[in-house]
Order: C-alpha cells, then structure tokens, then sequence
DNA sequence: CTCCTTTTTAAACAATTGTTTAAAATAAGT
DNA sequence: ACTTATTTTAAACAATTGTTTAAAAAGGAG
C-alpha cells in the first residue's frame, strides 16, 4: 500500500499545475489524469468531482500564501524591519509561484462560494499580534495612521501586482523575461522604501 | 437593413459582457447567442469563431484601458496635477468596468499569442510625449530618477489590484460591498499621496 | 492459498461543446 | 415583379465533456 508519493498526493500535485496556468474550465479531468499517468476515474474515486478538487486546490493556496505572510508577521522585530522582510519575502515567494496570485483572483470570481474563510485566515493573522502591534505603533506617532485594510491592499498591490502583470508589461513595452526580470528586481527595492516612507514617515527621512 | 444598433453589435456587446465575467473557457457560444437573441450559427457568420471573437473582445478591451491612459497623458498639466488626474481617473474608470483588469490579464494568460501590441499601444503612449516630459523632469530632478516601466508598475499596482482583489479582502476581512466601497474611497486619497511623494519628493513636502 | 478490502481500469453514459451545412426568410437592386 | 445578395434559422456534425458502472488487478490478513 505505501508508495514512494501517494496517488492522491500526485493527483493533487498535478492538478495544482494545470489549474493553475490554465484554470478550472481552461483543462479537463482527463488532462490531469493523463498527467498523472491513471485513469479518470480514479481522479473520481479520490475527490469526487472535478468542482471539489478546484475547492481543494484553490483552498491549499490561498492557505500558503496567507502562510508566507504569517511566518514574516511572527518574527521579533520592529515593524519596520518586518515590513521590509515582508516585502522581500513576498517578491521572493511570488517569483517561485508566479500563477499563484492570478489563480486566486480568477478562481474566486469562479467559485465566488464566498465560502472562503473555511481556514480563518483572519484570525491567523490576527493571532500573530500584527494587527495590535500596528494599532500600538499608529497611537505612539510611528506609523502613519491608515486602516488595515488599506495596509494590507498596499502590501497586495505592490508586491502581487507586479508579478501577475508580467505578460500585460511585456505585451506593452516589448521587453523579453530578462528585462522584465531586472526591473522586478528593481522594483522590489521601490516598493521597499515607498512604503516605508509612507507608512513609517517620521523614522526614515534619510532623504 | 439599418437596425437601431447592428446585430454584429449586438453581438459584440453581449460576448463583451459574457466573456468578462466568464472568462474564455468559462462560457459557450450558445450561452452568448441566447443573450442576444439569435442563433449559434449567427455567430460564426460574423465572427469565425469563438476564439475569433474573444480575441476582438480582449483586443478592444485592451485597447480601451489604455486610452484612458492616454486621456490624462495628453492634457497641458503640470506633471504632478496629471499624476493626480490619471490616478482619479483610473479609479473612476475601473470602478465603472471592475471586470476589466481581471479578465485582461486572465484573457492574455490563456491567449499568449503574445501578438498584442497589434494597436501598437507603446506608440499611443509615446505619442503623447509623456515619456520625454518625464525624462525631463527627471534630469532637473523634480521627479525622482525611475524607469518608466516602474512608474507604470507603481500605477498599475495600485489603481489596478485593488479594485480586482475585491473578492479576496471581502473574504478575508469578511466585510461587504459597502464597507468595501469606503475603503476603495480611502484607498485613491492614499495612493495619491503615496505615489505623488515618492515620485516628487522635493516638490510635496507638506509633512 | 483463500477471502476480503482497496486500488485501478476500460467502457459506456448522457450532455454539451464549437462548427458546418443547407435551406429559409428578409432585404436590395433593377 | 423578378432576381440576386444578405441575413437568419433549424438541424446535424463529430468531438469532448464530467461522471458512473461494473469488472479487473493488487494488496493484506488469516
């Protein structure tokens, strides 16, 4: 019975690579069986339907990438090293998984169950105190007073949107990946100190 | 033979409408002649084909979301005023089309003709000779020293992500379409001043 | 080996897909 | 009115879709 991976591990594992460059109805069951190397039933006998895998595959990553934000926001640090450190680890991030925010974004407005929040993913970021440290740091004259929810849309802006973008810059401008490898390398270090001057405005006026 | 508004029109308008919030794979020719009233076959006498079609859709699309670009480019401002507008107006303008960025960078995933740039819109840019006032302003250093790649990425990002990750930050913050609203209302006053320091940092300091 | 459970397959299912064909309806030209 | 071209339709096409059924293969327990 034990395998080196199991089946059901593969199938998901396949099933996260189609859906993400193609989508929920840009691939077909039997294109992720085939990739696995079974049949299609199988792909049924495991998850029942190729909706329910979707929910499955779309869940794990909206998990991870909340993950990539949690484990910044546990670190014992000022806030502003860990906004720098969160910006670094999500272009980081965001590079190695590239489809990932535009997967999100799509199969949301697919499913649009609104049956999200099945992780909490609220209250894992609340749990890691970031919300109370910000508060905190907002009443002492250190970070610019703006809603979270703003905060958070900043971060999201700047750090997902230059990734997903890729084609539509590329399309645009005419450049090949290499350029456009270089000005997100550059961009990362915009963002870094934009958003540092904006939200910590008082500390970094080394200009 | 003169209709109110032409049946090829017609036709455009419903796929426009079908495919933004669908997606390619994610409607039938048949689900776009219904809501139009006709045939399938129609459908293919105008166009000549699904793809054929979609491709017009997301080229015009594409097309418009630039020129509301261009709009702002072309007025006899100051280059910080036009900074404003053009962030105004993209909030404007894609709060009243909040499908567009989503489906335009979802669309050109699934294309990847990478045969955009047909209308040439690098040159619709150019021509408005924004790139050369940016030039100047940069070499008598009222504007910061940026490529202009990353002065659209900084626009894009923040006019662009947060009217498309709707979904998301509901989900996430678990908050509905009219606290979702204030915060967008917030967000253009925040990116606004954001972008307009950063970008202009000598001209704005008003802190 | 034998029995039973789990895993896997081949085949079929009905429904839907994009597209085409051929004929009908409508409009235009003269 | 007659002919011709344009617009629209109904029907059919073959291919593909997600899913199910029933049987085979593989594995484990005794």
């Amino acid at each position: 019975m034990k395998k080196d991976v199991s089946t059901e591990q593969k199938i998901k594992d396949a099933a996260r690579k189609v859906f993400m460059t193609k989508g929920f109805s840009g691939c077909t069951t039997r294109e992720i069986a085939k990739s696995v190397g079974i049949n299609v039933a199988l792909l049924n006998y495991y998850f029942r339907s190729k909706g329910k895998l979707f929910e499955l595959i779309l869940e794990a990553a909206l998990s991870d990438f909340v993950d990539s934000m949690v484990e910044v926001f546990k670190q014992d640090l000022p806030l502003e090293s860990k906004t720098r450190m969160l910006i670094d680890k999500e272009f980081e991030f965001l590079r190695k998984h590239p489809e990932l925010p535009l997967f999100i974004h799509a199969g949301l407005n697919q499913e649009s169950d609104a049956e999200l929040d099945q992780s909490n993913f609220l209250g894992r970021l609340h749990k890691t105190g970031i919300f109370e440290e910000c508060e905190k740091a907002q009443e002492e004259g250190s970070m610019r007073k703006v809603n979270m929810i703003n905060v958070t849309l900043l971060f999201m802006s700047n750090c997902h949107f230059p990734i997903m973008s890729k084609k539509l810059i590329c399309g645009i401008y005419q450049i090949d990946d290499k350029e456009h490898d270089a000005r997100l390398t550059e961009h990362q270090e915009i963002v870094k100190e934009m958003l540092i001057n904006y939200l910590f405005p008082n500390t970094n006026k080394h200009a």
